[in-house]
DNA sequence: GTATGATTGAAACGAGCGTTTGATCGCGGG
DNA sequence: CCCGCGATCAAACGCTCGTTTCAATCATAC
């Protein structure tokens, strides 16, 4: 049929791995809901791992680029002084959110994807992963330690896993969270603020006692 | 063979569904690991979707009774006053990190594959799932909400999905992240009471300004 | 020692998977 | 007009999957 073709493929499938994962989908369930023949994957994609790798990095690469452009904005804010925590940390959670705008858009395939993916797929595939964000963390991460100079090498990459972790685990969970508990239903831009306020307050949390000692303490 | 055919099949299905993901581990790989048949798998559990839900109850039973008993005593500490906020949280976040001694431990197939369970399978078993929890929801909610009474229910349950996330996301990722940069190596202990540490401050932070005036506010 | 019921074993089943093939279609340029 | 080529199609390939079958084996109670 044919408007595109590739188009089609990459919509349906953005939802369908959202939906039910990447492992339990099939190309034939994508494809006929595409009203494209199964070849048709082969043929634009090469493969069913490279149509998942299009998929992501078709919404990832400006999102990423969103984060580090509101980054900068925040950073020349700041001038010599250390950037405003909860400006870099909102820098860092809002463009993921700002594609969904109620949680039962069309932009949730995509949105469950994101926090599906970080559970799926095997180990090769987080490293190729976590290379798409290499910018990206070593920008935020820097910035986060000039706004929170009492945290070490090692808190910093702790608590920037816990950020990222909540994140994941909203964009994965919160469509179940709203349509099952309707106390909890929010627009998501509210929820980007309350991700924004808990992470600000977790990322600056007094550091830890110092391993050996913490834990003699405490035992 | 034959200590125990069935526990055999639970420690290696635990192990490979940890590193590799449920769909992505065969039955074949599972009984060919543990030098059993096939059939053995259809035998004692009746399909493969019955042998993770016993995988996962085995351990998360006991992780879910020591999380109650916990929480008990830091109620009885604090009789008719609200409990300590840091102290409720440790009660939630410590018992699925005390099988884990160290990073590259046997317990590091549940470890993984507790973090993994939340992103992965269908919507028929997350309900499953959280059905299992249903208790320990309960009772942590009520006393997070007496820890801190200036949440309302829908920011209460926003936070604890945060934090779930986080510590999710730790169980998930926290070897690999450990496995990649030496900086962030530390014992899980320590790595447990700094996710303490953030959860408590994301969670005490101020609630967000309600719906529609923040974001108007904002925009 | 033999009957009995639980367990294990080798083999096969049918279905679904990702991928490949080769014919066919549609269309813009010579 | 038709040639050439990218795109599409139906069909098939080879493989692996979860599950089932049924005979062989084992442990136990009589």
């Amino acid at each position: 049929m044919a408007i595109d073709t590739r188009e089609r493929i990459l919509d349906v499938a953005e939802r369908l791995f959202g939906e039910r994962g990447f492992q339990a989908t099939s190309l034939r369930d994508i494809t006929a809901e595409a009203g494209v023949n199964v070849a048709s994957v082969n043929y634009h994609f090469g493969s069913k791992e490279a149509l998942l790798a299009e998929v992501l990095e078709r919404r990832l690469e400006p999102i990423n680029e969103r984060r580090l452009e509101l980054l900068d904005a925040v950073e020349a804010r700041a001038g010599d002084g250390p950037p405003a925590l909860e400006a870099v940390i909102r820098a860092f959670l809002s463009p993921p959110f700002h594609r969904q705008r109620a949680w039962d858009d069309d932009g949730q395939g995509f949105f469950r994807l994101v926090g599906r993916i970080h559970a799926e797929t095997n180990e090769d595939f987080r490293v190729t992963f976590v290379k798409q964000f290499d910018e990206v963390f070593r920008r935020f991460t820097a910035a986060l330690h000039r706004a929170l100079p009492h945290l070490d090498d090692a808190d910093m990459s702790w608590r920037m896993l816990f950020m990222v972790g909540s994140m994941a685990f909203t964009m994965s969970w919160g469509p179940t969270l709203v349509a099952r508990g309707p106390a909890a239903a929010r627009d998501p831009e509210d929820v980007l603020e309350s991700l924004v306020l808990y992470a600000a307050a977790g990322m600056a949390a007094p550091a830890g006692a110092p391993a050996a000692l913490a834990a003699a303490g405490r035992r």
